[in-house]
Order: C-alpha cells, then structure tokens, then sequence
DNA sequence: ACGGCCTGCCCATTGAATGGGATCGCCGTT
DNA sequence: AACGGCGATCCCATTCAATGGGCAGGCCGT
C-alpha cells in the first residue's frame, strides 16, 4: 500500500493574512545593505513557502514593484518609488526646501539633514553629507528614536500630547554614555525646546557627533519637519544655530509663497 | 410583491484583478496636482466600487502606504516612500551623485537633473532647480519620453537593441517645431551621441529651452544613468559640456570606489 | 426639513490566492 | 558521467479572504 502521499488531505491553501501584508513584508526583507536578494532567501525573510514567494516575485516585477536582475536576483523597482515620490506630501516639503539645504551646506560643510515624525521616529527625508566629516550612521530613508537624536527631540517637543506620553512611558534606549534615559530629564528638554526654539544634542547617539536642529512650520505654524546638522564635538556648536534658524525660515518661506 | 431588491441573486464578489492591480491603481489615482483625494473619487479614478474602495483604502492605511489627513481625506504615506528609497540601487546611484550634482549646480546655475532609464521614458531621480531659470516642466520622479529630452536621446543611444528599434518604430510625438520625429534622423543622431559621447537639444521639448546631457556608467562600463542641464537657448550650450563631463567622470569615480 | 454626497458596515457569495509536491536546470563534487 | 544538493518554477485541488450590492448614519448647502 503507498502510504508516501497519501496521509489524509493535508491543510492547503490559506494563509490568515492579506496580500497587502506579504507584499510590504517582502518590500521590508531589503535593506541597504541586501539590496538584492535571491527569490529563496527573499521568500525565506518573508516568511512566505517557497511557491508562494515565487508567484508573488512574478506578480511584483510585472507590476514594477520590484525588478529581476541579471543574474535572476531580485531588487526593488524604481516604478515604486515613482508612486511613492510624485503626490507624496512630504517629498514636495523634500522639494522645496532643498535649494535651501544646499545653500545651507555649502556655508556649514557639514551633514545637513531633512527629518519628519513618522510613527516613533523620525524618518530622514534628505541628507547632503559632507565626505570629510564625522561618522555616517544615517541614510535617506534610514530612521532615527525620537529621544536620542536632535531632530527626534525637536520633533517629539512639537508632537500631539498622546505621542509624547507614549514615548516618555516606554523605555528609552540608552547608545552612548550620554544618551538621554530619565523620563524626568527628556521632559524638561522638550519644554526648553519649545522655548528656544532650537536644540544641542551633544554624543546621544555617536559619542564624537553633536547634533543641532531647529523646527520647520508649515502655513498653519504646525511643526512640519526638522532640520539638523551634524558637527564634530570640538566644534562650536553655538556658532550653527544663527544658519540653521535662518534656513528654517526660509524654508517656511517657500511653504506658505505657492 | 417586494419587487426592488428580489430581482435574482446579483452577481457578487469577485472582480478579476489581481489585488496588485488595484493597490497600483489607487497609487497612480495620485498626481502631483492631486495629492489628496476623497474615498469617493480615489474609487472613481481607480475605478472601484464604493465598498471596495473604502475598504482598501482602510488597509493600505494601516501598512501605512496611505494616510489619512485631518480632514478625512487621503494622502500617499511616507512609509512607501522608505520602503522604495531603502534599498533602491537606483537611488543610492542618486545618494553617491548628489555631491556632484551639488557641486555642479552651483556651478552652471541652472537645472541639473539626472535621469535614469525606466520602460519607455526617461525617469528623473533628482532635480536642483534655479529658481530664476527657464520654466519649470520636470520634477522629481517624472517621466520625459526617450526621443524628445536630451537624457533620453543619451540613455536610449545606450539602450538594448530592441528597445531602441521599438522607440524608432513607434510613432515620435511632437512638442514643438524642432521635435524630432523623423526615425531615420534620430537614428543618426544615437549613432552620434555613441561617438561623442554627449548630446544637446534645442527646443525638444519647450521652444524657449535648451538641454545638454551625458552618460554616466557603472564599474562594468555601462550606462547607468544620464545627468542633464537645462539652459535658455540664447546661452552658450557648448560651454557647459565639459563640466557635465566632469561631473559624470567623478560620479563614475564615487559608482566603482566603495 | 430635504436632497445630494460621502463614508463605512453587513454578510452571503465565490474565484483568486494558496502551498505541498513534482519537475526542471544548474552547479560543484565524487 | 553520474550523483546529490539547491533554487526556481509549475501544477492543481482546496478554501478562505476579498468582494460588492444594499443600507444607515453623518455632513453640508439649500
């Protein structure tokens, strides 16, 4: 009798969650530095049989979503950036305040950054980095914790009330000796934020880099983004400030003109 | 006799698409002058039922390629935006070109664009505009056709053979007097712009501007991508070409070095 | 108060998506 | 050359997630 095959009608089909949720998980398996993968591997990050990763790969390339290599590897199109860029709000503030990030870094020479909140963190936009200069530990599109960045702190300082409790509640991860972890401590830097109207982060995040960053508001003087620089710690942070506010301004300028 | 709502089971469920299909159509219902959109008309113009629409929307909301804004209405999220731009190879081409194109912007003073080949069209991945300079008919993550811009005459003489036959056999639309649209004659030109190495069109696309591009290539000595600048006509087009070649030699340098 | 419009829920219906297994092709090793 | 491992795709019976009319509640301008 052949019993290989024949144990009863195994459980097929079905899989208790939608597409949607398996397409951004295999958009989410890529990252910056495994910007190619295998469709095994990428089935295999996904979570996805190896069946079902093949079919869904099929589907995505036809759709543009994602891309076949030359060597059968597979990457992410360029037709999904085009989606997510052309109506995106926030790539238009990207848009507009850029010529002002450049003339910004010229006049600084350092990393220069475009951050807003998304979620718990905040989610760079732009990024002009000067090659000489401290450390790169941020991308575009790369995420930073509100609590340990300065554009974090300027953000999280202008965020609805709930956001803050939240993140003020939950535990705050400590990267260098200086980061800040006391609730007690962060809620009182939030209020000097909105106070000044700027802030110095001195090794949260790198022990050598200090971070300063200022708000950018939009027509209704709502908090949109922040703007940073990235400056070794022997320099004089002060002497930074009187550029970024003015940058900021200009910026909002731009908003509210169009 | 209740005759309204007895009239036979109606056809129900099912829509012969695939859920891709439809998640890309609500995406491309955005443009740029239409950045938020009413449930109603994002159904209308992705062409979906009411119920459907409402519903899809709510998911793609809570993966966060939708947002929903203050007033109801809906926006593409920034999530799609990280999801694309993470691990793009086209946009880390853009991130390892922006000091160039920084350096090169400051220096010619007018639009400089770098564009890259996607389906039929050129697609723009960057753009620093000079606010006082010819009008404004690109933007970021728009799409120009191959034989009427001059990155599209530059990346499609560097294109597959068959790609190329397609462009020369399809119908070459027109946008202004001095648009080709003879085969015979843009073919003349790819074979040129090979030898050249570097290309200028005058009035493609808009009467009153002129564009200069070259190629850029990757460590394996092919065209990657085409960086362009956008000129009045009565300037000198020739004097721009050999910084444009400068910087596509020092984007090439930065494309093989790390 | 009324009509138009937008929105989201309900729920019977069903076809699109599923995944185990078989197949095919490509390596490097025996 | 034959083998074994691996990766990718195909096949197809199975089934549940997605569907879309209908309906009700909310909002606005008239």
């Amino acid at each position: 009798m052949s019993q290989i095959g024949t144990l009863a009608t195994v459980a097929r089909s079905s899989s208790g969650e939608s597409v949607l949720e398996r397409v951004v998980r295999v958009l989410e398996a890529f990252t910056p530095s495994d910007r190619a993968l295998t469709v095994g591997e990428l089935s295999r990050r996904a979570g996805l049989p190896a069946a079902t990763g093949s079919r869904m790969v099929a589907d995505m390339v036809e759709h543009g979503l994602l891309a076949r290599d030359a060597d059968r590897r597979v990457r992410v199109g360029t037709r999904l950036w085009e989606l997510a860029s052309r109506a995106s709000p926030t790539l238009s503030l990207r848009e507009l305040a850029m010529p002002v990030l450049e003339e910004l870094h010229g006049h600084v020479g350092h990393h220069v950054q475009l951050g807003v909140l998304d979620g718990e963190q905040v989610l760079f936009v732009e990024r002009l980095s000067a090659d000489q200069a401290v450390i790169n530990y941020t991308r575009i599109a790369a995420r930073l914790p509100l609590h340990a960045s300065s554009s974090g702190e300027v953000l999280l300082a202008h965020a609805p009330a709930d956001l803050q409790e939240q993140v003020l509640a939950g535990p705050l991860a400590r990267f260098t000796p200086f980061t800040i972890t006391d609730p007690a401590v962060l809620r009182r830097r939030l209020a000097d934020i909105r106070r000044d109207g700027f802030v110095v982060c001195c090794g949260f995040l790198h022990p050598e880099a200090t971070g300063i960053a200022v708000p950018v508001r939009d027509e209704h003087r709502q908090v949109a983004a922040a703007v940073s620089v990235i400056v070794p710690n022997d320099e004089r942070a002060r002497d930074h400030i009187a550029p970024l506010a003015a940058a900021a301004r200009r910026i909002e300028q731009r908003l509210s003109a169009p």
